[in-house]
DNA sequence: CTGCTTTCGCTACGAGTCGTAGCGTAACTG
DNA sequence: CAGTTACGCTACGACTCGTAGCGAAAGCAG
């Protein structure tokens, strides 16, 4: 939840979760949106701040952005952010999770083309300064706040495990892969994919420092998909 | 480097890399070191301010630790502590890598009853709190500052890579390998298998916030070793 | 148009941290 | 002993944080 401590949360393009939660002490019920009865927020100031979010984040890095900074840039009170984003953490989550919707599914004819082109994408946009700024740094803050942690993990980390899903039903409906049997046992293995490709290309990126080559995902494909490197026989 | 800006570095615990590893104060040792001339520094200065880190680093994670808060735990002056470490980064680095020297390879007959070892020690690792509180913050900061990278990784990251070497090599001598032939293409095949354990239990762990049991690290194996689950025929 | 409500920009503030400088004292060497 | 270096302590300017108070602006209901 970006803000919403002010009297009513008004839903704008930051606040799109504001229907999803009450959040709002003088509003009537749960249905419809709360009627605005003042001034309402500047749709424009929302966009204003989260590009000059990501901007100062491309330019500065997680230390260099100060919420003062980020006013300035965006032509507008620092107190104005203060009252849609409780902190710098929750401010970023909002920045940041737009960039990783460009990741997409192609569906190439074969996992193991699928499997690469993700990796592809996302080793792109690892690369980005915005996002090498500002991932590790919420991942570590996420450690210790754990209502930071969650909505890392709705807003950026959870919805690309669709990618494994659509993945996967695709090299199902090619007979790739044994169709599923146990509901249950298919999430975990999702979840276990997820982990295996996100996790190792950020750590070949963001620790390593090393390129994400089309030599380097050829291999890292094969180790999932196949047996060992040189294993047994050869 | 931890320290080293004033007139003359002396070794001290939290200053090995002066000289390899002389680590006595008083002992010149072979090579050259530094022949100390006035006040040496106090050794019990430094376990006591990497202890006071580590402590700090658990109760109040990353963001609660300063360094007038180190210095007073520490029972030692603030200053003494810029004395030696230039900034936090550094100073936690330091705090932080002798606690992954506890990893090993532990041989147990089986490719993949090592590699299930090694990573539940991983876990463990992963799950405590000092180590949480510092290692992606750590990592967050190293991908803007290149020098504090190159000692991350020389420091924490490198010296674990030895793991998946001593796990080649016991599987290549059990026969469960074949024998490298290319050097420089075994190394790539080091890195990437290092990059994919020590990255897929990180976000397993750190990100997703799941914890990592016997089943996880058996399917976890498994997909290492042997073909994408339930891949083809089944 | 007129009030009502809420947001906006601005200024100011106390609290906390950073990293450094200066000083007198302690410890060790030759 | 003198020389050299580390130590503890205090103080400091610069910076960021998050909040409070104010008058003005912008929509909405009557």
């Amino acid at each position: 939840m970006p803000a919403a401590q002010p009297p009513v949360s008004q839903p704008t393009a930051a606040n799109p979760s504001a229907a999803a939660l009450p959040a709002a002490p003088g509003a009537p019920a749960e249905a419809v949106t709360v009627r605005a009865k003042g001034r309402p927020r500047s749709a424009a100031a929302d966009l204003a701040i989260l590009d000059a979010t990501r901007e100062t984040l491309a330019e500065l890095g997680w230390g260099g952005l100060t919420m003062g900074h980020v006013a300035t840039r965006a032509k507008v009170a620092k107190t104005t952010l203060y009252r849609r984003w409780p902190s710098k953490n929750e401010l970023v989550v909002d920045a940041v999770a737009s960039l990783f919707d460009e990741l997409v599914m192609p569906d190439l004819g074969s996992l193991r083309a699928d499997i690469e082109a993700v990796v592809a994408q996302f080793a792109d946009l690892l690369a980005r300064p915005e996002t090498q700024a500002a991932l590790l740094a919420l991942f570590a803050e996420g450690t210790r706040d754990r209502q930071l942690r969650r909505r890392i993990r709705e807003a950026i980390v959870d919805p690309q495990k669709r990618l494994v899903r659509q993945g996967r039903a695709a090299a199902q409906a090619r007979g790739e892969l044994a169709p599923d049997t146990d509901p249950s046992a298919a999430g975990e293995e999702i979840d276990i994919i997820f982990d295996t490709i996100a996790g190792t290309v950020e750590h070949r990126v963001l620790v390593s420092g090393e390129p994400i080559t089309p030599e380097w995902t050829r291999r890292f494909t094969s180790l999932l998909l196949g047996p060992f490197p040189s294993l047994a026989a050869d």
